[in-house]
DNA sequence: AGAGTCTTCCAAAGCGCTTTGGCTTTCCTG
DNA sequence: CAGGAAAGCCAAAGCGCTTTGGAAGACTCT
C-alpha cells in the first residue's frame, strides 16, 4: 500500500494525502480525518526510503563505531545503549553503528553526512581538541558529545557528569580522614574524563597542601587486569598509598584482588573509591567489602542524549548547551581512616 | 557530485555510468576505466537513499534490540559487535539498531522488512520455538541465528557453539576427579544456551549414574550479585555440592565471593568452572584461584555472523546451514579432587 | 457586482539512482 | 555481400515520497 493507492483510493491527490498525513494546515480537517482514518486502516506507512530521499531525512540517529581487532569497545557502552534505545524507541527512531577504523574516524563522518544516512549523531569518549567534534561541527549535521572536549576555539552540545568534582569529592573526603598519600588509578588519559578525574583529585589534594606523587597515578586500559597490575605496583613500593581512587569497577575488582594478594586489608590497610557507571551485572555494595563510589548512571546518560538529539534534530534545541551532571559521593564500607 | 553530473562530464548516459560501476558487462572495457577513473578522481560516492529506493537494497545490517526500563542488554553484546563490526567496516555494511518493547518485538521485525531498511537480519538469544525465527522466516529476509532454538518445524540457518558439548565435557572433568554432587548456575532457562548447557550436565552426570538434583541447578540473570546467592544457598544447604559449573565469568565472580564469605576454598572445599566469552576486560586467569572455562569467543562468532550474512546477502550462501562451534575446555586452578 | 483574500485541493516536477527496451554499430558466417 | 548475432550505448520509465506553483471555489469587503 502506497501513497498512490491511498489517494487514489480516496479519490484524492498524493499531495493532498501527503500534507493530511504530515499534519500540514492547508488540508480541510475533515479530508484530514477521512485520510488518517484510512491511513490507520490499511495500514499504510510511508516508505522511508522514499521519503528519505525526497527529504533527506532519515529516521536515525548515528554513531560512527571505532573497530579493528586491537580495539576493545567499551562495555559501558551497552549500558548508555539501553538508555538510548528506551528512548529511541519510544519516538519510532533508529540507531546505525558505522563501524570505522579506529585511526580513521574522518572518512567515515563524511560518510554518513554526505549521503544523509543519518539525522544527527551524538561522539562518545572525546578527548581534548578532539577532531571530531570539530570535524563534525563544521559538517553541519545535528550532533551532541556525551562528554566534554577541551581547548577547542568553538562551543559546542554536550552532556557530561562532573568528572572533575566527583573525584574532588572522592579526594577531600580521603583527605579527611587522614590520608595523606593518594592514588589514582585512572582510564586513558588522552580521553578528557580521565583528565577531569586527575584534576578533580589534584585540586582536592592541594587544598591540603598535598600532592598527587608521579608515580602515584596511572593511566590505563580500564580492565581488571590493570587494574590488579596498578595497584601491585602502588602498594609494593615504598611509598605506598594509604588510599587509592579508582576510575571504574571494572579496574575495582583487579584493586581489591591485589589488595588481598598482598595481604592488606580494605579499609583498614587501604581506602578505596571506585566511580561506578551503575550496571546491573555488578554492584559496588556486593563488593567483598563494600565499595565507596561516585555514582552516575550512565544508562540515565544515554536517554537523555537521544532526548536531546531528538529535541535537535526536530530543532526545539539549538546552539552550544551543555549540560553537566553532578554525581553521587556514595560512602560503603570500603573507606575509613589513614592507618596510624 | 550525483551520476547526472558525472554522466554529462564523460559524455555518457547515466544508464552506461551506472553499468560501468556497478561491473555490468555490456560495457566497453576502456569505457569502463574512464568511467571508474573519473569517478575515483572526483570522488563520487552513489547516492544510498536513491539506491535504496531503486533497488530496494540499503547495504546495512539489521538487529531489533530489545528496550524497556527492566530490560538489561547483555554485556557480551559488546563484544559480539565489536566482531562484528569489524568485518562490517571492511566490507562497508552498516548495523541498524531497532530498538523494540521486549514484548513486541515482532512489530519491530515487520517494520524494518516491511520498509526495506535493512538488507538482512541476526536473532540473538533465541528460545524453543522462538517466534522470532519463525517471524523472519516467513518475512523472506536473508537472516541468521546466533545460537538455536529448538521444536521449530523447519530449518534454519544459525551459528551457535556446542554449548551442550561443552559443559558436557566440563561435568564430565569433575564427575572423573571424584565429584558426586555437582550444581549448575544458569542463566535464563527459557534461552536454549541454558537448556543445552544443562542438558550436557545431565548427560555426563548419567553416564556415571549421577543426577542433577532439583535444588542443585538455579537459573538466573546473569550478574555477580546472583552468583552470588546461589552459591550462598547452594553451599548452606546440608547437600552441599562440590563442583560448580556456572555459565557466566560475571556470575562466577559472585561465585568466588560466596565461597569464600563461607569461609570455604575453590579448589578445596568446591570447584569451579565457568563459561568463558572472552572479555577483554575479565579474564579466568586472574580470579583469586585461576579459573577453568569453558571458552568460545563470542567476538569471533560476530566476526563470522556479519561474514555469513554478507554471504547470504549476495546469495552466495543459501539454504538452512547450521554452524556449531566446538568450544575448549581450559583446565586452570579452580578444579580439583573432590573433598573426602 | 467586482476585486481581493482565504481555503482547499491538484498536476507535475523533482530527489538520484537502476533497469527495461531499443537502437546503432561492428563483427562474423556462409 | 546479405543476414544474423553480439557489443556498446542511450532515452526514458520507474522506485514512492515531498513540495512547488497554481487553480478553482467560497467568502469578505467596498
Amino acid at each position: 500500500m502506497n501513497l498512490k493507492q491511498l489517494a487514489h483510493m480516496l479519490a484524492l491527490s498524493q499531495t493532498t494525502v501527503s500534507r493530511a498525513l504530515n499534519g500540514y494546515p492547508e488540508v480541510n480537517e475533515e479530508t484530514r480525518r477521512r485520510v488518517m482514518d484510512a491511513a490507520k486502516r490499511h495500514g499504510y506507512r510511508p516508505n522511508p526510503s522514499a521519503r528519505r530521499l525526497a527529504t533527506g531525512k532519515s529516521g536515525m540517529i548515528g554513531y560512527v563505531l571505532p573497530t579493528g581487532a586491537a580495539v576493545d569497545i567499551d562495555p559501558h557502552f551497552v549500558e548508555f545503549l539501553s538508555g538510548l534505545g528506551d528512548y529511541a524507541r519510544s519516538h519510532e527512531l533508529d540507531l546505525v553503528l558505522s563501524p570505522a577504523d579506529a585511526d580513521d574516524q574522518e572518512t567515515t563522518y563524511r560518510r554518513i553526512v554526505a549521503n544523509r544516512q543519518v539525522d544527527a549523531v551524538y561522539i562518545s569518549s572525546p578527548r581534548p581538541q578532539d577532531s571530531r567534534v570539530a570535524l563534525v561541527s563544521t559538517l553541519g549535521i545535528p550532533y551532541l558529545v556525551h562528554g566534554r572536549s577541551e581547548g577547542l576555539d568553538f562551543d559546542y552540545p554536550y552532556l557530561d557528569i562532573d568528572n572533575e568534582g566527583a573525584f574532588h569529592e572522592a579526594a577531600r573526603l580521603l583527605v579527611q580522614l587522614g590520608h595523606r598519600r593518594l592514588a589514582l588509578i585512572n582510564g586513558d588519559d588522552r580521553e578528557t574524563f580521565a583528565i577531569h578525574r586527575e584534576r578533580g583529585v589534584r585540586r582536592a589534594l592541594a587544598a591540603s597542601g598535598l600532592t598527587l606523587g608521579e608515580r602515584h597515578v596511572c593511566s590505563v586500559a580500564m580492565t581488571e587486569e590493570n587494574g590488579y597490575r596498578a595497584t601491585r605496583r602502588l602498594l609494593e613500593a615504598s611509598d605506598a598509598p594509604t588510599a587509592i581512587a579508582c576510575s571504574s569497577l571494572i579496574m575495582a575488582l583487579g584493586v581489591v584482588r591485589a589488595v588481598r594478594d598482598l595481604g592488606l586489608t580494605i579499609p583498614g590497610d587501604v581506602s578505596l573509591i571506585a566511580h561506578d557507571d551503575v550496571f546491573p551485572w555488578l554492584k559496588p555494595e556486593n563488593f567483598s567489602v563494600p565499595l565507596s563510589t561516585t555514582r552516575s548512571s550512565i544508562r540515565l546518560a544515554g536517554e537523555r542524549v537521544a532526548e536531546r538529539l531528538a529535541a535537535r534534530i526536530s530543532g526545539l534545541e539549538e546552539g552550544a548547551r551543555g549540560e553537566v551532571w553532578p554525581v553521587d559521593l556514595v560512602v560503603r564500607g570500603s573507606v575509613a581512616g589513614a592507618p596510624a
